[in-house]
DNA sequence: AGTGAAAAACAATGGCG
DNA sequence: CGCCATTGTTTTTCACT
């Protein structure tokens, strides 16, 4: 998939990635063109794929979401279908927000978003390591948060 | 801030957080609701912060951005000012999507995402190192991503 | 490539049960 | 909280550069 992007585009993905909600006349004022443009190269956007989705980013902390972690797995003797289970397992985790296989030491580190310690712990200790192809699990807790917006750095 | 979500509320903002472009008349046929009801809901949980904001998920790959790394960052000798130095820098640095303090043996970890390990190259020797506070960084780069949608776990 | 204006869709309020 | 009607925005399409 191979996508030529003008300069009119990037400066329209970075706005949307920075806030969706701006009515397409805004964006189109703040990057320097009409709504009409705005809203057909964002429709070209949505359909080649470039715009996934959009989403309401919610508060973590007002919603009770108090502690993050880090979690690193390493994988035992690799099968090939307990990797499987393990990757199907974690995908399908919601308190798992990223699940990525690593370079290094650690196979894979997941990123898990919980209500209290209790939560990660019956994660880490029920679910986790119970699979056959975990063998060793490395919980780092994060104390704070400085950014956590995932933007990608269009500028 | 204490707030009293109703089963409503938490099905609304799930919903939001899944797909925010949604018309009010979709959402509230998905979780049994009028459409004046989800603007109504919608707007209290906009004014209370418990939605942040609106922003739209792009494809990371089809833009360029190929590699995503996990920066684990050691300081050294702890001066209060460097330290301060260090959580400036690395805030304001586009790159980096995510960056926490944690427990365990790594001060910090850093979500960073570039478009070549050149520029990962560049971002780990040319800007974390140089920094006065830095003792040692180790980068573990992301082969796959099984799961990146960073939803909180409504369920 | 782009604009501007009309038409269609939608959001946001208020009143009533 | 549902339903309905109204009002004001906003998106989208079309004609025209």
């Amino acid at each position: 998939m191979q996508i030529a992007l003008d300069s009119f585009d990037v400066k329209l993905l970075a706005a949307l990635q920075e806030n969706s909600a701006a009515t397409n006349a805004e964006i189109g004022e703040t990057i320097g063109l009409s709504a009409s443009q705005v809203s057909r190269r964002r429709q070209k956007l949505e359909d080649n794929g470039i715009i996934r989705r959009y989403r309401a980013a919610l508060n973590p902390e007002a919603l009770g979401f108090t502690v993050t972690a880090f979690v690193g797995v390493t994988l035992g003797a690799h099968s090939r279908e307990n990797a499987r289970k393990f990757r199907n397992m974690v995908t399908a985790m919601p308190e798992v927000q990223e699940a990525h296989t690593l370079t290094g030491d650690v196979d894979y580190m997941l990123k898990v978003v919980v209500r209290d310690l209790k939560a990660l712990s019956r994660i880490v200790n029920d679910e986790l390591l119970p699979q056959e192809a975990v063998q060793h699990v490395k919980s780092s807790i994060a104390m704070d948060t400085l950014k956590d917006d995932n933007l990608l750095p269009l500028a």
